[in-house]
DNA sequence: AACTCGGGGTA
DNA sequence: TACCCAGAGTT
């Protein structure tokens, strides 16, 4: 019986995956879609990756390019704070490492928004260094074979699917693409999470879950939390034809997007208009309330249409501005909000 | 160790 | 509905 690593680069060469658009022989490409692909489903993230290369081609003219402009190509991809590494870090490429991608999984570290999975996936893929990946493929694939029943979000199962991961990595770098290829397409193709397609799989032979028939009990599901409830109040703003955003703050939820005004209740909102922004207005209409979900708590919004009457001449504020519904729904604005101004 | 950070796919 | 997805950064 061949050991681990060769029957998984056998079989990925054999039944893996080569045709995802970002298995280029281009470190700024890999690294790129690693970070789409952190968290994101790959299906998810092809057309945002066709998109984003088009515009932003190379590392040098992402490293040039407005922010605003980068994260009006992420919106609707989700976790922006992404969007913003991503943008540090080529700069940081071009000022500190004079435009060439760090040559090892250490260096690649150092990058903001790059962490051990995804250092060590574009160190194996683009220079054949051995370092080991732990996404969620991973952990699905090794908990299985393994048969480690913990929850791999827990500190101490997760240290010993590191351990696992590095033991089992093959003995010579040529192997390393196809081998961390070959892990990842296994979990997305056969090890899926329900109904996994053992039969084809070259683990079969000594995967403990598969040996003792318990892969629908592993990897173990994530412990439940309630999930807390938050409402706020959007204000759609309408003057002439366009639409007031407000720039949210660059940390937090949605941090650097432009997105509505917001409120706690409806008065409150009429005197922010009138104390902050120097509007006279009047509430026109409410629209039905729209709940959407974040991973860690349910947003009621309740949206009002209000009409400006009067515009003070004093200067806005350098983070409001008026839109066009046509302009806003191109920049960087959050999934909502999209589907508000989508609806006026 | 626990929490923050999106949005969509899926059973 | 609840969990998961090519995780990283902060507290």
């Amino acid at each position: 019986m061949s050991d681990f690593a060769d029957r998984l680069t056998r079989w990925q060469r054999l039944h893996g995956r080569h045709d995802l658009p970002w298995q280029v022989a281009d470190p700024y490409r890999v690294w790129l879609s690693e970070v789409m692909l952190q968290q994101t489903q790959v299906g998810t993230v092809i057309p945002y990756y066709q998109r984003f290369v088009t515009t932003f081609p190379d590392v040098a003219t992402l490293a040039a390019a407005p922010l605003d402009e980068v994260l009006a190509h992420w919106a609707g991809l989700g976790y922006y704070s992404r969007a913003r590494n991503l943008h540090a870090a080529a700069q940081k490429v071009m000022t500190y490492f004079g435009g060439v991608f760090p040559r090892s999984a250490q260096l690649l570290e150092t990058l903001p928004g790059i962490g051990r999975s995804t250092s060590a996936a574009v160190a194996g893929f683009c220079y054949g260094e051995r370092v080991a990946i732990l996404d969620g493929n991973v952990k699905r694939v090794l908990s299985r074979w393994a048969g480690i029943a913990g929850f791999p979000g827990e500190k101490a199962v997760e240290k010993q699917l590191w351990a696992l991961a590095e033991s089992l990595l093959p003995v010579s770098e040529t192997d390393m693409p196809a081998f961390t290829q070959g892990m990842m397409d296994l979990g997305a193709t056969l090890c899926t999470r329900s109904k996994p397609q053992c039969q084809p799989c070259p683990l079969r032979g000594d995967c403990r879950a598969r040996l003792e028939d318990c892969t629908a009990e592993l990897p173990a599901r994530k412990p439940k939390k309630s999930v807390p409830e938050r409402e706020t109040y959007m204000l759609l703003l309408r003057h002439q034809g366009r639409w007031l955003l407000q720039k949210r703050p660059p940390t937090g939820i949605w941090g650097g997007l432009w997105s509505l005004p917001e409120t706690a209740a409806i008065d409150a909102g009429i005197a922010y208009c009138q104390d902050r922004l120097g509007l006279r207005v009047e509430l026109a209409e409410a629209l039905p309330e729209l709940v959407h979900t974040f991973t860690h708590f349910r947003l009621t919004i309740s949206p009002l249409v209000l009409d400006v009457l009067e515009m003070d001449a004093r200067v806005a504020e350098d983070d409001h501005a008026w839109f066009t519904r046509s302009d806003a729904l191109q920049a960087g604005i959050p999934t909502p909000v999209r589907k508000l101004l989508q609806l006026v």
